[in-house]
DNA sequence: GATTTACTTGTGTATATACACTTGCTAGAG
DNA sequence: CTCTAGCAAGTGTATATACACAAGTAAATC
């Protein structure tokens, strides 16, 4: 086995680091919102239908950049938490999302403990980088 | 509800950005790796047994940035599947991890496929960033 | 008006991730 | 020798992700 391209793997596969870097925010973020019972995927989720319009499951998953049916499977668990209402199918089965009014309190109350998250992961790395970062970050996700 | 709060988490918050870039590259790499049955978290740790010696599962997973648990689980299938073996119990209960004659052989014939999605990748991200942004995912995941 | 096309949602299945908890092994302290 | 501390691995459970497939709805085309 040629091990110079096994190390090249190691040391460049981008979707490796990637996927470890998020690995390791995501242990963050989620260690952040513990006390809410959430988890950071189901609080960015929240924040998206409470400050875009939602249409529809699909342009609400191209908005996140995921996958239909993982949203799908999301929204459904955030329905049974009473967090969300799903509206009835309408225009060519589209439904649009809402926060109940515990969805909403839930989101005033996390939103200080990601902005915790956040501030502790801005001072672990360098600020121009992440500046950089972040635009470049964007779009390796949509482009 | 504040809306500037909301839109602050949708432009800046590391961990969905991560995952969001994550998400996409881990579509990429497993489309390219179809036709093997392998999927790009399967084939990391397949090249990571080849390439390096393996003296237990919590080393791997930290060598990973792995959760060890996680870990554990993706070992399970890939024993199941036949592509490694999982030696017995020694020191402390530790487990050395190999791969067998069919691993190796799925590995020499992912590599160019995994060359190929890399290569697709670095064609779609200017190099200079994608330089930068290497050093930068990797202190993420692991400092 | 039937067919096609395009868009939308839902389901079955499999893998990925990780916390909480349990169990096993080794060495050192008493 | 017993107890404890520390490291290693395994299990139960829940969520996250996504492909393949099925099915509903609306508009355009024939």
């Amino acid at each position: 086995m040629d091990t110079s391209a096994l190390k090249n793997v190691y040391e460049n596969c981008a979707c490796y680091r990637a996927r470890a870097a998020a690995r390791r925010l995501t242990r963050d973020y989620d260690d952040a919102l513990k006390p809410l019972g959430l988890k950071i995927t189901q609080f960015t989720v929240l924040a998206v239908i409470a400050g875009f319009e939602s249409t529809s499951i699909t342009s609400m998953a191209n908005e996140l950049a995921m996958e239909r049916t993982s949203l799908v499977r999301t929204l459904e668990l955030m329905e049974r938490n009473g967090w969300i209402t799903m509206g009835p199918e309408g225009f060519r089965r589209e439904r649009k999302m809402s926060l109940t009014q515990q969805g909403e309190e839930l989101l005033e109350q996390a939103l200080p403990l990601w902005q915790g998250a956040q501030n502790q992961f801005e001072k672990r790395v360098d600020t121009n980088v992440w500046q950089q970062a972040k635009h470049w970050l964007l779009d390796v996700a949509f482009k």
